[in-house]
Parts: structure tokens; sequence; C-alpha cells
DNA sequence: AAGCAACCCAACCGCCGTTTC
DNA sequence: TGAAACGGCGGTTGGGTTGCT
């Protein structure tokens, strides 16, 4: 079933031609394209409303890039599409000049190949099954042999020069001092609080004990926690849903107008920066949250209601300045904090939608590599 | 040089959410 | 309040191009 305005009248279909781009050009510049169904009779064009804004959209738009995509902006869309996946419009978004047509096709025939060809599903980054078993049969070690999941596994994986795993070209590499940092995060104490990132220093985890337990308390408080060092970006994932498996995110950006706020339904769809094996909150529950939390971190939480109940503090007293309420887009003073949330309580009680602010992601350098140290550097290897 | 296959990309299709009447 | 119109989006298609045999 089509559009109305495309069977009603006969419109001509298949490419362009130049002239019919003249005269699309000529009256969207005169009068803008208010009402798209009116614009191919008043530009004298034989073509349905929906043709002429795809046109315009994707071909005669004067602030369109053409050409082929750079590096930067190949990361950017695995990045990003990493979070979102096939989201082009919202990608799109992210690649000025770029549209979402061109991105969706420029995945689909070059991306997505490269992540096949190197052992990754293109829809969740992770390792193909055929793949997890070589790395396996290598030595892959602990509780799963997905290295996402896995961060002894993972750090095998992504070595420069890893090809223990019969992985001639490690698909992609962690830059050394992301790596020294993930390390430290994931294999020997201090402990971190998986998922804390610390955003003055974009795509470098939280590595101080204290922050892991500010926000341990925090989270298991059910308060969002809150980074106070004038930058501070909270991840909270919390989920009462039944089911349990839902991760739902909300960023709320103090210094944002959040205007780009989108709702992402079914929880993060793959491992990604987020990567549940090593950074997922979970919820109130603690069952996915007692698989990230270390001991040491839990004796930290005691410490605290400890220390709350002896004082009688609130829990701001203990961990920093109070939490805002829970205002999507709320405003914190420029720049205060950021507040990430997750909560049915929030957006449902489903609590499967997600509220997810990119432009704040990309305004801390989350993707990107927008300050240079993003959080994978990516090697590719054409 | 011809035939074929693979690839690229512009455009279409169909669905969905929002707006208008 | 419900139907129609519309805008927007993601998936798919088909024609043109390129590369290989």
């Amino acid at each position: 079933m089509g559009h109305q305005c495309c069977s009603k009248q006969k419109v001509k279909r298949g490419l362009w031609s130049p002239e019919e781009d003249e005269r699309l050009l000529r009256y969207i510049t005169a009068h803008g394209h208010s009402c798209w169904s009116a614009v191919p009779k008043n530009a004298g064009l034989q073509r349905c409303g929906k043709s002429c804004r795809l046109r315009w959209i994707n071909y005669l738009r004067p602030d369109l890039k053409r050409g082929t995509f750079s590096e930067q902006e190949e990361r950017t869309i695995l990045d990003v599409h990493r979070i979102l996946g096939n989201r082009w419009a919202q990608i799109a978004k992210h690649l000025p000049g770029r549209t979402d047509n061109e991105v969706k096709n420029f995945w689909n025939s070059c991306i997505k190949k490269k992540l096949i060809a190197q052992g990754l599903d293109p829809k969740t980054h992770n390792l193909l099954p055929a793949s997890k078993h070589l790395l396996h049969a290598h030595g892959g070690t602990g509780s799963g042999s997905n290295p996402s999941n896995n961060p002894a596994a993972r750090a095998q994986f992504h070595s420069p020069n890893g090809n223990g795993n019969g992985c001639a070209t490690p698909p992609f590499t962690i830059s050394s001092p992301t790596k020294a940092v993930y390390d430290a995060a994931t294999v020997a104490p201090p402990v971190v609080a998986p998922g804390l990132y610390d955003v003055h220093n974009p795509g470098m985890m939280m590595g101080q004990h204290e922050r892991g337990q500010q926000a341990a308390i925090a989270m298991q408080q059910g308060y969002p926690y809150v980074h106070n060092n004038g930058g501070g970006l909270l991840m909270n994932f919390r989920d009462q849903n039944a089911a349990g498996v839902h991760a739902s995110m909300d960023f709320m950006n103090g210094s944002s107008n959040s205007s780009s706020s989108m709702e992402y339904a079914a929880g993060m769809p793959n491992g990604n920066v987020f990567n549940p094996g090593v950074a997922a909150f979970m919820d109130e529950t603690a069952a996915m949250w007692a698989t990230v939390v270390e001991p040491r971190m839990g004796a930290g939480i005691e410490m605290a209601h400890q220390h709350r109940q002896q004082h009688g503090l609130g829990l701001e007293e203990v961990v920093g300045p109070p939490p805002r309420p829970l205002i999507n887009g709320g405003s914190s003073g420029g720049k205060g904090l950021d507040i990430m949330d997750v909560s049915s309580e929030v957006y449902g009680s489903a609590g499967t939608t997600t509220a997810f602010d990119l432009e704040l992601m990309e305004s801390c350098g989350l993707f990107c590599g927008a300050a240079g140290n993003g959080m994978e550097q990516l090697q590719w290897d054409c």
C-alpha cells in the first residue's frame, strides 16, 4: 500500500533527469518545502512528494558531503551502530553532510563485510559463533569464550600482535592507554565500577576504588550516582521488569537540551561500549550486578551503610552531592552533573524503553574519538 | 572483446508515528 | 474521536558500473 500521493497521480519513477533536478532545486531554493505533497505540483514535476523529498535529502541538499567515507566517519558509524543498531537516520546525524541512505549503503557494502570477514557479527559486533570456537580452542579462559564477556580472552583477542586465536589480523585493537586501564580494571585490583566512564577522560573507565564504591553505593540505593568532578556522567541501569534481562538506559545531560533523546526499545542490542559483560549495571535485584561487582566493592557498600547509619547521614553525604530528581533533560546548571538513569519508574512498567542522548555522548567524546582517546582505537586492515 | 558475476548506490516500498481535519 | 494525510524511517530492489575470466 503506498502513499496516496503516489497512487492518485501518474508519477514518473526511476532515475531523476538533470532537468527534474534543476526544477526541484530551483523550487525548493525559492520556496522551501513546507509541504512535500505540494512540491511536485508547484515545481511542475511528475513525481510524488515523497520522491521529491527523497531526492532532495539524498542528492540535492546543498550541505551534502559527497565522496568516500573517511576513516573517522567509518569509526563513527561503527561506534554509533554498536549502540543503536540499524538506526541509520540517527547514525547519519553524527555525520554532517551524510544521509541515512548513504550510511546504510556504506554499511552494507563495506563495513558489514569487514566485520564478517573479521569474524564479527555485524548485528551485535560480537564474535560470530565460529570465531568464538576458535578463540575458545586457543585458550579462552573463564566463564565464557566470548571476549566481550571475558576480560582475559578479550585482552588476548585485542592484542595487536595477538594471533593466538588463529586470526591473522585482529579485528580491533585497544590503544595502549585504554587497554592498560581496561586491564587494570578487569584483571587486577583495585576494583573499578563497571560501566562508569570518566568523562573528563573520555574513553577511560573510572579507575579509582573510591569511585567504584561510590557508584556501587549509589546504585545499591537506587540513587543516581554523581561523579562529582564537574563533568560527571552516570550510567544507571535499573530494570524492574520481571523478565530482568532488559537493560534500559537513559542518559541525561544536564548541559544539554537532550533534543536528540531517543528511545531504544529492547535494551542494548549487543556487547558494546557498555559491554554487558564488564560494564553492566543491571538493577536492584543485583542479579547481574553481583556478577560484576567485586567483593571489595561489596565491602565498600557495607562500610558505607554502616557509616551512614552511625552518622545518620543521607546517602548524598556519603557519596557526594544529592541526586537530582530524575527528569529527562533536566539541567544541573551548566557543567555540573550529567546524570544518566534508567528506570522503569521513569519509562513505564515495561521497563524496556531506553532514552539515549547521543548528543551528550558525543559531547563527552564517547563516540567518534573526539578527544583522540576513544574507547577503542579501531584498526582496520582493509 | 565478450560474457558473466559481484558490487555499488539511487530509488522505491511498506510500515509506523504524528498531525490535521 | 476516528480517519485521512503526511513525514520519516529502514529494508529491499534493480539498473549501472567495474572487475574478472
